[in-house]
DNA sequence: ATACTCATGTAACAGGTTACATGATTTC
DNA sequence: GAAATCATGTAACCTGTTACATGAGTAT
């Protein structure tokens, strides 16, 4: 029910074909809602024909034709009507944090090596984000853009996409530290205590 | 997917029926994989069909009968092998951020109310959360627990449920003190520059 | 040569959401 | 007396996912 308010609000930022969008929901839009370009251009279909969008066809000299939405003021004055209403809870889905979860009964090799992937996932997306920010800003300092600038909502939901990836590196660092940790225990179980079963990854 | 092996993980902490696991989903393991009560139900009767679970019915004496469940063998091999698969990027889908993208051409009041929400849900989250913690840490103090603990994944997953909800509340605090400060500007808009257009929630 | 980008689309299926239903028990 | 808890279930609908298809152009 929502994803159309996630195009809408993507609109705002001017006219963009399904290819473009799907893109923008890539880099930025993707940090607190995901869809793939099958479900955009599924939405495209249904806003246009709601009227709270409007399409025109581009015709392109070496390319397939493209159509470019633009906002209609009806999508405009529903978006607005659409901030007021209660939001749902946000749902997360992390495969990753399941394998967390069971990594006591796990591999605890491949867990450690998923959350390495996931960091690196993560400083990828940092590195995007703040060129997004720069571009947002222009030339203004931060302070001046919050204060003055037209539109500073896409900005606000890039401080939590940028503040949620640096807490998974956090996380991340952490995590590595007290798996490898136990995970050297059991390779030698030296002395006395009652060390980390399975930590190392045997099945049974 | 793989709600199927978020159920399993749950059932790691020991036998549950239906409606406990429900709970169990409200209060922790929604921090990485949200599911209502239906998707449960359903799940778990796939997951029995398959042998992954094992039920047994209940009678009780002024309750419905319950059926409770635990992981058989096969469930816990099943998700032994799943913690070796490349887990699929995580998935977040935030309606109040779809707002907060969208306070420029919308109802600024309506939004910073809606962020006040979600900031009180943290808080609650955490009180939740620090509870979770100490029954899952015992006796032990964290280095001890992290060290020796025979099952420490939930905690692992705990600790990103804990700094996602710190993290929402710095991020809120934020923000509501940058949309009021707009606020204020746009309603007695004094002196110089280009205040904010559309700040206060006027809808054109 | 090969792969990637641009640009869209269909179809089938799996998964998630909402509404409704039942019915006794216990707590406020 | 009303509301919440325990404990499940059906059905309909909406969303999300995956696989596949097309076809030219551009970059390596």
């Amino acid at each position: 029910m929502s994803l159309k308010y996630a195009v809408l609000s993507a609109l705002l930022e001017g006219e963009a074909s399904g290819y473009d969008l799907a893109k923008i929901f890539d880099v930025s839009v993707s940090n607190f809602w995901a869809a793939t370009p099958q479900q955009l251009y599924r939405e495209l279909d249904r806003l246009t024909a709601d009227g709270l969008i409007d399409a025109r066809v581009v015709a392109q000299e070496r390319r397939p034709n493209k159509r470019m939405f633009t906002l209609s003021v009806a999508g405009r004055a529903d978006l607005a009507a659409f901030t007021q209403r209660q939001p749902k809870p946000l749902a997360l889905r992390d495969e990753l944090m399941v394998k967390v979860q069971a990594v006591d009964v796990g591999e605890g090799d491949a867990v450690r090596a998923h959350i390495e992937e996931r960091m690196d996932w993560a400083r990828g997306k940092l590195a995007r984000y703040e060129r997004v920010r720069r571009h947002l800003l222009g030339e203004l300092g931060e302070e001046d853009f919050l204060a003055d600038g037209e539109r500073v909502g896409p900005y606000l939901t890039l401080l939590r996409g940028i503040s949620f990836e640096e807490e998974n590196l956090r996380w991340g660092r952490r995590v590595l530290e007290i798996l490898e940790r136990r995970a050297a225990r059991a390779a030698q179980p030296s002395g006395s205590g009652s060390g980390p079963p399975g930590a190392s990854g045997s099945l049974s």
